[in-house]
DNA sequence: ATAATTTTTTAGATTTGTCTAAATTTTGTT
DNA sequence: AACAAAATTTAGACAAATCTAAAAAATTAT
């Protein structure tokens, strides 16, 4: 049996491992996001390489095994299933749902997944854009661009966004940036780096770099 | 901060202390509930105590103090709308609903609790014929009897059941009785005390006495 | 009402996940 | 390359929830 622990661990691991390009997560890093110490942390890694859901070896970090990555892939499943939920259904905003997620994330019920799963319609993708891996753990492969990267004037499509702190979505839902929108960035001042874009062809705003980098776009006719 | 167990300590001690009809609950009742032992019972039972959830004397049982019983309901309530949730949302049978809905109960979040109520159109009893508490725990009264208890003859609406077991409520499935379903009592076997009933006006079965004092029913036109 | 039985509590251990402080390994700098 | 700094691990403790075994209280039966 795997604990409520053990799974968030296998779930952060699998999240830092691909946002830093499949390399190792070092100790420190998990302390941070689990919001424990380094100590903890390093307790934690030798029971899970001893059930084999990681592969660790000492001060190098580490990544999971194909068992832990299951296990990660499967949270993360009910993690972005629940938060379609949470929208569609019951009428969160995509800066409310973060919190309830990471508990229902946790309830063991493959019947109750799949279930929710098909009433939901089988969503490929969370409120946040971010891919719902399917019931055997592959994940919708997505290859989008941060709004920072797109050459000036090149016509965007919004689909996803890099952080998810309620602060960032409630900001861009004051900008009413949202999920499917256009942008087009017209300029980059040369004073701050901050963006002025082009909002579904008509309005124009500002944008600092900071929410630039956090917005994830793909060109509009691919 | 108020714990998992503690929580399903505060659950459990309400339900039996209703089906004693408001007498005290001993340690042996909780330990076979929880599937612990009295020994982990009694010391939950200390600490359940110190915080003033619940009322212990040494040795003379427990009762609910005001603030565990409204916790106790908070859980009932949660419980309850998730059961509601999965049979009237994903289809589940009401055998299948239990074990999913002991986990459901322990998400913490007023905002999903009552964002779930208004989705389900607030419903006032479970797919079992419970009542459900409304948000400040005011638990519906209802009256009804068991079947066993109404004279022969006499028509009466089926409105819950006093026993959960998937065994029992498949049972029941097989023989198509449901809630709302009439029945009237025709006849009580002198060898085994079994029921020879008529359901639904045409359809008429025999049940045995245990199905029968398991069944809540109330008087067709009252 | 006293003895036997049952119930409940206490004492002492164990497991899980955490902590602080200290030791060790790795990394970066000169 | 050697030393300082940073990262990581180990050692030893603690709180929560459980257990077994033993002691104490309450109940039942003779």
């Amino acid at each position: 049996m795997i604990s409520f622990t053990e799974e968030n661990y296998l779930k952060i691991i699998y999240l830092l491992t691909e946002q830093n390009g499949g390399n190792e997560v070092s100790t420190n890093e998990l302390a941070e996001h689990t919001q424990t110490k380094a100590a903890s942390v390093s307790d934690m890694l030798r029971k899970l390489a001893e059930k084999n859901y990681i592969n660790y070896r000492k001060y190098q970090g580490v990544t999971l095994t194909v068992e832990g990555q299951q296990i990660a892939l499967a949270v993360i499943r009910k993690h972005r299933l629940w938060e379609v939920f949470l929208v569609e259904k019951l009428g969160f905003g995509w800066d409310e749902i973060h919190d309830i997620a990471e508990q229902l994330e946790h309830i063991d019920s493959k019947e109750l997944t799949e279930s929710l799963d098909k009433f939901l319609g089988s969503p490929k993708f969370d409120p946040h854009g971010d891919p719902i891996p399917d019931a055997k753990g592959k994940m919708p492969s997505v290859s989008y661009q941060k709004l920072s990267e797109i050459p000036l004037n090149q016509s965007v499509v919004m689909m996803g966004v890099s952080a998810h702190s309620p602060a960032f979505l409630q900001h861009l839902d004051k900008h009413q940036i949202t999920l499917g929108c256009s942008l087009k960035v017209l300029e980059i001042s040369e004073f701050d780096k901050s963006y002025s874009i082009l909002l579904n062809e008509n309005i124009s705003l500002f944008v600092s770099n900071e929410v630039a980098r956090n917005l994830l776009v793909k060109a509009q006719n691919t």
